[in-house]
DNA sequence: AATATAATAATAACAATTACTATTATGTCG
DNA sequence: CGACATAATAGTAATTGTTATTATTATATT
């Protein structure tokens, strides 16, 4: 079904690379980096199929901009709400969580999202700057 | 500092009466039967403005257009893959879990969303139809 | 190599939201 | 009260993020 091309290649390989689940804009900059002529569209079609495909995940919470993330390990996420930084969260994905809500609700539950916002430690100490802003 | 107005007043008193979770669309829908030329503007405004007094909470989740909430209360929500449709679900919110992930992590954690999705009773049966898109 | 068709670049279209501006409404204070 | 300063409004234009369209190019298969 699905042909491989080098735009979608390349878009892979620095998902993959980067742990800073970056927005369409890092991804498309990045990627014409290498291939100097992508189309923005090429960068928007094919995150929908690396997402469809289960290669990527996409993080859209909270109205901020979406944001891509190459690590598919269940995972959850912190937002900073002064530079939009997205750091990830150790510890367990909680299976049981969904099936007691289930239960309790009669809803038929497939999963949940879950995000932590706050500070990060750059803007922990001055709230007032807006540095970092696409980290 | 903020005035009152009748338009104000009449999207609050709108976003109490119902718990629908209701989008942008059917507020400006059901404000206009009170006040016809209402502008689309205006309810952007004055939600940004519900929102930022602490009046109301916006629900802006995984890409699907935004909802909002009348309810305050902390509480966590369901919404249905199929349909849209927005339900709370009962059952306490987890205080602890932003201390132990402040602790773990070292960032600055005010607070967390939580969103279960799947099918709701409605959806469960037949997932194949698309009725009530905007419940 | 010839062929069928998926993927592409470029652009247009679209939907959700915000910004702008002249006018109207609200609250204040003499 | 009645004049005044200004917040809020309606109507419109602009912006943003994303998807659709289309002619062309690249990929895989025979």
């Amino acid at each position: 079904m699905s042909r491989s091309s080098k735009q979608k290649e390349a878009m892979l390989r620095i998902l993959r690379r980067t742990t800073s689940h970056p927005s369409v804009d890092w991804i498309y900059e990045e990627v014409r980096r290498e291939i100097p002529n992508i189309s923005l569209g090429t960068i928007y079609r094919n995150l929908n199929m690396l997402k469809a495909e289960g290669a990527i995940i996409e993080l859209s919470f909270g109205g901020a901009p979406t944001r891509y993330d190459g690590n598919c390990q269940p995972h959850y996420h912190f937002r900073c709400i002064k530079c939009g930084r997205v750091c990830d969260i150790d510890g367990q994905v909680n299976g049981d969580l969904d099936k007691r809500v289930a239960e309790d609700s009669g809803l038929e539950v497939l999963g949940h999202r879950l995000e932590f916002y706050g500070f990060c430690q750059d803007c922990g100490g001055c709230k007032e700057s807006n540095a970092h802003p696409d980290r």
